[in-house]
DNA sequence: CCTAAAACAGGATGATCAACCTGTTCACGA
DNA sequence: TCGTGAACAGGTTGATCATCCTGTTTTAGG
């Protein structure tokens, strides 16, 4: 009777659960992928998921506590910690980014910014979580920028940082071109070159001409938009 | 057998259920809220939704062009057109979206942020119309910043305003605090003032107390507002 | 006044949803 | 080796979903 292949490996079928969900819900947001969709997608059973995540919800917060927390800390914190200045650290985390959809061909948007935008006012917990990776993300922020003796506030100027940040990717997001992303670096990076401490004036678009100028992509809409996630 | 009092309003009810659904997108999202719901809101008939919007995502497009876009013209794209200058009109809207949002006592985000990270990804439809009312939105800050003579690009710099506000607005929805979008206020304020034009530099940080600034925006909301975006 | 079309009302429908439940298989300690 | 509980498999459940259908009322045109 023994209709399917038991691994009977917890700690795999719960970061397949994960890894699955994060995808698809990075994809088409938590409401629109149902349970069933993450059972075809994984190829799990429904007891298997049920067994490790009782709700839907439960499932939810530990994809953003698992996964979305270890991405922003990956992503942003730790090359913002380990950079030269902040400055540094923002410009190349955006140009990281920029490579990476670029290669992938379609953008999908901040993986925070998505599920928080989704989730805040849906139920307190996910706003809970989403408030606290917010605010990580700008500590981490903030520390670089008072460790580089910025002038101002570097709360509130984290606090915008990490505004543009995510609202870049919204806006790449609609669009789906990254060109949002570049005028948020060059913008930024021009914001934070401090002109008593470093006179090199960043220069406002690499590949610039005035009118009909376009941000230079090197796979624009061309690419495939959609992802295997068939989810109309 | 006349159950209901019909008052045979066409343009009345299409504008119940358009308001119905723009204020149940915004307040739990396009996929969380059903269209049983909506009846529910609005008191109206399933006949009534289904003779004007035949789907929900035909509902969904008509929120986006006939709420959400003359939402983005009202409060963003004529005050900062009105204003004396990009930076005066952008502190002002954010510091009428901040009291509007005390005001209210809670912090829903901004709409068209909301519904575009929902449904950018779920359908072409949505992610096209989205992406017009960002570029509008750029457009309309590019524009005045060209007016006042500002240094470098103006495209880059008002998708990174577009970027910083509308990612504030998803912080302060996160956090259920406008601590952001008054961050995100006085860093565009400082960013915007150029030195070689402006010495006036502008108060450190007052996060919460703000000096007489004028919060007219409403007069301007009053006015004669197209409802009429360019939409494709 | 008559007719046709628009504008609804009020369910009906099949699909899909999250949650759960019973049964089976495994690991592991005694 | 036996027993116990975790780790699944696979199907079921009642609710809810978006959509559509039939019937009735109202408006508009001739």
């Amino acid at each position: 009777m023994a209709g399917r292949i038991r691994s009977n490996d917890p700690e795999g079928v719960r970061r397949r659960i994960l890894d699955t969900a994060f995808e698809a819900f990075q994809a088409g947001g938590y409401h629109a992928t149902s349970v069933q969709d993450l059972l075809r997608l994984s190829g799990l059973s429904g007891g298997a998921l049920h067994h490790h995540f009782p709700t839907k919800k439960a499932l939810g917060l530990a994809v953003l506590r698992e996964r979305v927390a270890p991405a922003v800390e990956m992503t942003w914190i730790a090359p913002v910690r380990e950079a030269a200045s902040a400055r540094e650290g923002i410009v190349q985390v955006l140009a990281a980014i920029r490579s990476e959809l670029d290669r992938r061909g379609a953008v999908r948007g901040c993986p925070l910014g998505n599920m928080a935008s989704e989730l805040a006012l849906a139920d307190p917990d996910f706003r809970t979580v989403a408030a606290h990776l917010f605010a990580a993300w700008r500590s981490a922020i903030a520390a670089k920028l008072r460790e580089d003796d910025a002038p101002g506030d570097a709360e509130a100027l984290a606090s915008t940082i990490v505004a543009a940040c995510s609202g870049a990717m919204a806006q790449a997001k609609a669009a789906q071109d990254s060109a949002a992303l570049a005028a948020c670096a060059n913008t930024l990076a021009q914001l934070l070159t401090s002109p008593r401490h470093d006179s090199t004036m960043i220069e406002p678009v690499p590949a610039q001409s005035r009118k009909g100028r376009r941000v230079s992509v090197s796979s624009d809409l061309a690419g495939p938009v959609q992802t295997e996630l068939a989810l109309e």
